[in-house]
DNA sequence: TCTGACCGAGCTGTATACAGATGTTATATT
DNA sequence: AATATAACATCTGTATACAGCTCGGTCAGA
């Protein structure tokens, strides 16, 4: 009866409707891979703003998507609350969340603390194939004073972080490095309009090349000293802004709920 | 046609068979609500061995237990991998994890790192709920010198991680500490057989009734480097353990995986 | 005009049938 | 007897119908 026919079910083979689906596998494709893509292009859209905080995404409507029913999609949804990124509201959708100004501050303080870290938890060794990533993000930022682009710098920052990311020997470290980074990183790019973008890419550019110069000298020490220093720069930043008296209402921050969600 | 009938579902009314179901809201539980009851359930069910490394679990068997569906014992099950409790295998069932040793390091040097930093990220005010929480585990702790009991002693350790828990004023903080106290404290009470039974017992005593001290000088940073000092002791009495030559074998943990999954 | 209750569109939550995957056991073949 | 292969039991993964929830719109009544 349930012979061992090979793959011939009927589901349409997934043919790419958009670029950013990511790479379609011909072969085959495991559930857990299948989840994995998914996850991934749905926290990028997040994280660039393509879903921007108080977007309903739906479920459906990612279902018809990427050709699957709601229950994967469920699933990839539940993960991203879990981690932060998103609100699931029975009754009325899944909602991207919107930091408020307490937590972000936290979540910063914790990532220059765990940035430093890096150095001393086992990291892995610097490679060449890390350097000419670097250089060739550097090359990438001296071509954005053009002009803005919010887009464009939120890949460029999500490119950064996943090199440095690559150094972290320690698991733990590594996926909780990755998860802060993305809880907060969408926020800081939400101020990109209000702060001088030549500032902004001076900053990138400078970090990135004393990150490269500490790579070649071997000093993982120096690479998340820097990194350390540019997160404080940044957080410098966004206080200023937000000190600037009037600005406050018009920032897209509800008031803090101090009794939220437990 | 859809008028407005109450809650006149079908579904039985969820008694309690086992106390351990927790307590069971007499009015109404919300989906998230219930999530969080389940998903605590078998988190505690897993630190406390009950559902020792390797064991099978079985949705249907939960959900069987639990008077629901698969579909919220999936998403509870999916969580807990996530945070690395469980392995679920398609066609297989979902296997409680065993830590390899080099996590297991990892893990501690972190958490040691992270303790550290509660006293910096903005803690909370120490109050006398929290001291008289201590007392109440000193007093359990001193009752536990008669015999081993490991079940005991792992509630000990979950109850005195929660009281400083509460001491995290930092939400993410607060969050990452949990995961990754669950996700280690397991492997500890795996080694309890192996160890000196007053010796633990001990350690746990002079821990609870440091930290008291602490807390009654309103010295929270003594509070987290006390709370270090007997993480490092404990990684101590591990390490000297496997150092015992020819245990290697009988320590249930696999060889390390160094291609594991990416 | 304002208010309040009600209704319904549209969403998430749950249960369940079925498809796919995996490990084991039985069986045929050498 | 040993081994390769096929059949099967049992599990997770997916799709889908339906239940429950939320919120905006609508309409009667003051």
């Amino acid at each position: 009866m349930r012979t061992g026919n090979k793959s011939t079910s009927k589901r349409n083979l997934n043919e790419p409707q958009s670029i950013s689906l990511g790479t379609v596998r011909s072969v085959k494709e495991s559930a857990n891979e299948r989840h994995q893509r998914i996850y991934q292009v749905i926290r990028e859209r997040i994280s660039l703003l393509h879903y921007p905080p108080h977007t309903v995404i739906g479920e459906i409507e990612l279902a018809d998507e990427f050709n699957v029913s709601r229950t994967p999609i469920r699933r990839v949804l539940q993960r991203l609350q879990y981690e932060g990124l998103v609100d699931i509201r029975s009754g009325v959708g899944t909602v991207v969340t919107d930091i408020d100004i307490k937590t972000m501050k936290e979540v910063y303080d914790l990532r220059m603390y765990l940035t430093e870290l890096i150095s001393e938890l086992s990291p892995r060794v610097i490679s060449s194939e890390h350097i000419s990533a670097m250089e060739a993000l550097l090359s990438r930022t001296k071509l954005m004073y053009d002009g803005p682009d919010s887009e464009a710098y939120g890949r460029l920052c999500n490119d950064l972080h996943e090199v440095l990311v690559s150094l972290i020997g320690s698991a733990p470290l590594r996926e909780i490095t990755d998860n802060l980074y993305y809880r907060s990183a969408r926020i800081w790019i939400t101020f990109l309009p209000n702060l001088v973008w030549s500032d902004v890419i001076y900053d990138q550019e400078m970090e990135t090349a004393e990150i490269i110069a500490a790579m070649k000298r071997n000093d993982i020490r120096g690479v998340v000293q820097v990194r350390r220093y540019y997160l404080h720069t940044l957080l410098t930043r966004i206080s200023d802004y937000l000190r600037g008296a009037d600005h406050a209402t018009a920032f897209p921050v509800k008031p803090i709920a101090i009794n939220s969600s437990d």
